[in-house]
RNA sequence: GCCCGGAUGGUGUAGUGGCCUAUCAUACGACCCUGUCACGGUCGUGACUCGGGUUCAAAUCCCGGUCCGGGCGCCA
């Protein structure tokens, strides 16, 4: 459209075009500053008044911030620019007008809460702290993806749109299907598991998940996004491996490869995980858990680790770990148990100090012991068919995990709320914009 | 689902019964200013979530609604 030049890629004596947005106007009298934007940094423009046309002074009086300017002129060198360099304009066209009142301060002089920035998502974006998150946030994706790839994986898409839950159907939305029951799909599990196998055996998936749960805190959102991974011929210790190594990798990328995003973040130096990650068993997370007097209400075998607990292991172990040996009555009906004991499981989680990023396990891939243990946590195996019914047909052994994309990205970025890292969340009220 | 908290100019805030004709910052307008970099200075513009109640008096107290934030449960 235009044959422009990116702020950052101009040099003095270069003759150039901008395009962007009116950062800021400092009116000194004869002497008037614009600071210009774009994606790739703030240009200082410098007026002389009494140089300019009166047409010139006209457009630039009518110049409210955040509106977007074509920019024509010579790049200088000077050093009491603040980026060493500045445009000399000869020409200045306005391309989009803003109004004055903007219903968020983009250059930051004046702090908006989360809920109007995401009110108003679009002039949200053009703080560079938000961009930053973005831009780290499809590093991570796209570093992540790489690694599958070079993994053996292929990336699947499955459908979002089915008629049955994974566990069970409480915590679905229905949606209308021509006359039928249908639902949004709170995870790509079952489908996941019966392409990995199938015949394509890695697969891996980034998509959107569904959960109809109507909790209220900073890192449930009510569609996330998740990082699906399935193979097969592996157990829950290579998925494990699998899982550290993909966390590891979206660190040192970003850390490579974003660091002027971390430097606008304040995350200079961002700290990268060691690898592997600890193990320890769910026993010994309750006895940490029951160690410690900030638990007001002890743990016993067989629950689920309260927040209050998960904090408490996540300080003291104060690095990303992995919980194994889950008790099988809480982890879902396709989780393999040990032979040995089979009231232990092959389910892992892999824990953030903060929070859970991963779950993920050994499936049970044998038929009979399918059937019982859907059966064995109340589930009707005719609800399953399309799936149960696959593994009469060898079904080879096969471990995943799923992890959450978004609070893999708020849990990186240290930041307390998850609706930072999603586009356009949606949440208990939140469905717009 | 249970529980707690909040709503004041465009934005972010101060204000716990009379001192509020409501503070400050930013924005916007006018004037001054040729090296700002959160430019500065003077003056100005602009707001109490809605409905009901208590009171001589309500932004402030009470009840209800709406909207929002958060904790827990559960999970990614």
């Amino acid at each position: 459209m235009y044959d422009r030049t990116l702020i950052n890629a101009s040099s003095p004596g270069d003759e150039i075009t901008v395009v962007g947005w009116v950062h800021e106007v400092r009116d000194l009298g004869g002497l008037t500053f614009l600071l210009l934007r774009d994606r790739s940094g703030i240009l200082q423009v410098k007026f002389e008044k009494e140089t300019l046309s009166s047409e010139t002074l006209s457009i630039l009086d009518q110049l409210y911030r955040e509106s977007v300017v074509l920019l024509t002129g010579m790049v200088v060198s000077e050093k009491r620019a603040p980026t060493g360099i500045e445009l000399v304009p000869k020409t200045i066209e306005i391309l989009a007008l803003s109004d004055p009142n903007l219903p968020l301060d983009p250059s930051g002089k004046v702090t908006s809460e989360l809920s109007t920035r995401l009110d108003k998502r679009c002039i949200d974006l053009r703080r560079i702290e938000t961009r930053a998150i973005f831009e780290i946030r499809s590093e991570i994706q796209r570093s992540i993806r790489q690694r599958f790839y070079d993994i053996d994986c292929i990336e699947i898409n499955t459908p979002k749109i089915v008629a049955t839950g994974t566990e069970g159907g409480t915590d679905l939305f229905p949606i209308a299907y021509f006359g039928k029951e249908a639902f949004m799909n709170q995870s790509p599990q079952l489908f996941k598991q019966l392409v990995a196998g199938g015949g394509i055996e890695r697969v891996f998936e980034i998509g959107p998940i569904f959960r109809a749960e109507e909790h209220n805190t900073t890192r449930h959102l009510n569609e996330a996004t998740s990082i699906d991974f399935e193979a097969a011929f592996i157990d829950h210790e290579m998925a494990m491996e699998v899982a550290e190594d993909i966390i590891s990798i979206a660190y040192h990328s970003v850390s490579e490869n974003c660091p002027q995003q971390l430097h606008t973040l304040s995350l200079d130096g961002l700290s990268i995980p060691e690898t592997p990650f600890p193990r320890i068993s769910y026993d010994s997370a309750i006895e940490i858990a029951n160690g410690s007097s900030d638990l007001s209400e002890p743990l016993e075998w067989g629950d689920d680790l309260s927040t209050q607990a998960e904090r408490i292991i996540g300080s003291t172990m104060a690095t990303h770990y992995f919980i194994t040996d889950w008790p099988s009555e809480i982890k879902p009906f396709y989780i393999q148990n040990h032979d040995e004991s089979p009231e232990i499981s092959k389910g892992f989680d892999l824990m953030h100090p903060s929070m859970e990023l991963v779950s993920g396990g050994q499936r049970e891939h044998r038929y009979d012991s399918l059937i019982d243990a859907l059966q064995n946590q109340g589930l009707n195996p005719i609800d399953f068919e399309f799936y149960v019914d696959m593994f009469r047909y060898g079904m080879p052994p096969h471990s995943g995990w799923g992890m959450g994309a978004d609070r893999l990205v708020m849990s990186m970025l240290q930041l307390d709320n998850v609706r930072e890292v999603v586009l356009f969340p949606r949440d208990r009220n939140r469905l717009a914009p």
